[in-house]
DNA sequence: CCAATGATTCGATAAATGTAGAATTATGAA
DNA sequence: TTCATAATTCTACATTTATCGAATCATTGG
């Protein structure tokens, strides 16, 4: 994955109501949610969801499908994926995070 | 780790510059770099460079310590691993991630 | 003390981001 | 067609972010 779509991967999950869209999504599988339901749940205008659900799927981040009338957000695992390997290559000493904290184990694991 | 902290972590994470500054200070380990050589490596004036390693501090994931005239910067690697294991535990669907690649299958837990 | 070095802070400026109402587009139903 | 629903795009505005020269602060050496 390059540098560049890391980086604006991270920053469409660097902003609350994104993040908290993305994890919404995680939860939701590939069955998805529609934009207006998700506005909605986070108490956030139609208009103003757009635009975020906009930075997450320019980011690769989020996919879309029509269904209806409504648009159906799924997350895309693949490039999260890309993400978290990216981090871990580089961003943690090439450590490939062995028995450390990386791998969904309790951070106060590693208290050395 | 606390959302708002992962936030502030992924917005320092998600700017060029910045990036590039924590890649070297996790390959540079505890002996860590000056602020200075981290200018002069980017191609970054000193007072941009400031501004970065200040988002950088202000979000956790360096530290700081004088060395003589020099201000030397580290990497912090507990708080790489906190945002990395809050991702995988809420941005990867809750897989553990240890027989997959960081959380490489798509939750299917949409099965019933 | 005085000058030099390493770094930050200040100041101004340009660009990107976040917000949200109003208008618009797309779909489905009567 | 006409209306209602779902979502986006448009528009304006306030806030935040990024940049970088100039000024300032901290430390060391003469």
């Amino acid at each position: 994955m390059q540098p560049d779509l890391v980086i604006r991967a991270l920053g469409a999950l660097a902003q609350e109501h994104r993040l908290a869209v993305f994890r919404l999504l995680v939860q939701a599988g590939a069955e998805g949610i529609p934009a207006g339901v998700l506005a909605e749940r986070l108490g956030v205008p139609p208009s103003s969801m757009s635009f975020h659900l906009t930075q997450l799927a320019n980011a690769g981040l989020v996919t879309q499908r029509r269904e209806s009338r409504s648009i159906i957000y799924s997350a895309n695992y693949a490039a999260m994926n890309g993400v978290m390997s990216y981090l871990t290559e580089n961003c943690c000493g090439g450590v490939p995070c062995d028995d450390a904290a990386i791998c969904g184990l309790t951070p106060d694991r590693k208290s050395a």
